[in-house]
DNA sequence: ATTAAAATATGATATTTGTCATGCTTTGAA
DNA sequence: TTCAAAGCATGACAAATATCATATTTTAAT
């Protein structure tokens, strides 16, 4: 069982919050996994008891929309938490999350964060402002939906992947995302989504590598998102 | 200056955890306020500061576009707080609150909500269920303005007016929204939202008295929501 | 009461986006 | 290595939605 008092991405988290003695006991009863590429640590509608601490790896957060196609709501990264929303609500997951490169991720009893939250207020409020953003971006991107067009907010989506996780040493997203799970983010059909990546390409403001993306004109793709 | 203790909408908000103490001190700092229809309780980009309470009326809570039309987040009712996620990201307001009819909202300050923070915990939870409770109706938002119609977000909005406000003594939406508004929490042009509307009045599942809007065949409105 | 402005309504048309069909390419398992 | 399945790509077309024009009705100010 690792020390969670050693561990980097709690840094950056609403953990970094939690004293010496309170990391001991964390770690005593945390869980850890390893999930692979394309499984799931929960899925909609199922209770967690708990949340889960992402050490490693980048997962999708999603929701099937009664039209049968899958919506991603959020990506979640090394240092954020997950499944808190529903641990605080008392309610079952909204959403599903599905790692979309291998991960690791321990999990943390409701129990504990429960008392956490009495005893620590500075643990409470690093956690609400947490939420608090999740909602603000909840809410813009809500504003997107319904008021740009697909092209404006794939151009938005792929600044978005570029500024979160960055390019790899060809420049290319490092995060590899299908031309399905690219279209489950901007809310468009699969295909729709493909021929407006070909569109970028041709026009120059994006290069496609095989299934992989280079932004090679900023500047002229931040005004395509408005 | 109202005492607080013997305000009834105090109870259907998170501020029912404040014992008996907290509201005479919040009574004693808070401020009350009458807003007439049409006028902003706050805009998009103001520093608040506080919270607000309301007492009595509705108002609804909404952002800009890039493409200059304004498109509705949320309503907030009596017993709702406002203002909250901005307080606590120590950020200027991402939404506009403008009031839908006249209101009575009460302003209670930072400081104060802070010390409820630290020394009283159900508070905390209580308000931090909202905020979750918040996201998630944010996060389903943001899947239906993705994947579903515009037709089907029309129905959905109608079922959802009449299931949060209710209707009047003939049976119309006791609400009363401009098309233009309709439309701003559709997310679509007002043609549009007009167009379908007339549509649904011609088929007989609700039926348009001037600009106010019945409920007629519930049933078959709820099947178009999908 | 009159009238200008705003809101509602509807038609015509353009644009955007989705759907279906089909072929090509990559991937991974036998 | 081969081959089937999955993913990617593109064309043709249909459907949904936006935009523009204009008429009618309602509202509110004088």
């Amino acid at each position: 069982m690792s020390k969670c008092e050693q561990c980097i991405v709690r840094q950056f988290s609403s953990l970094k919050a939690l004293g010496k003695e309170e990391l001991l006991r964390m770690a005593e009863c945390k869980t850890s996994y390893t999930i692979k590429k394309g499984e799931p640590i929960f899925e909609e509608g199922e209770i967690t008891n708990g949340i889960y601490c992402i050490k490693e790896g980048i997962c999708k957060l999603s929701k099937l929309s009664s039209n049968g196609k899958d919506q991603i709501v959020k990506l979640v990264k090394p240092g954020d938490l997950l499944g808190q929303r529903s641990m605080i609500s008392e309610e079952p997951a909204n959403l599903s999350a599905v790692a979309l490169e291998d991960m690791e991720v321990c999990f943390i009893p409701k129990t504990e964060i429960m008392q956490f939250f009495s005893q620590n207020n500075n643990f409470s409020m690093n956690v609400m402002k947490s939420i608090c953003g999740d909602l603000k971006d909840a809410d813009d991107q809500m504003v997107d939906m319904a008021q740009k067009s697909v092209k404006e907010r794939l151009a938005g989506t792929l600044i978005y992947l570029e500024e979160t996780f960055g390019n790899d040493k060809e420049g290319l997203l490092r995060l590899q995302l299908s031309r399905e799970e690219l279209a489950g983010m901007i809310g468009t059909a699969t295909e729709s989504c493909i021929r407006l990546l070909s569109e970028l390409n041709k026009s120059g403001v994006i290069e496609l590598i095989g299934k992989r993306i280079k932004i090679v004109d900023k500047i002229k793709l931040r005004r395509l998102a408005d």
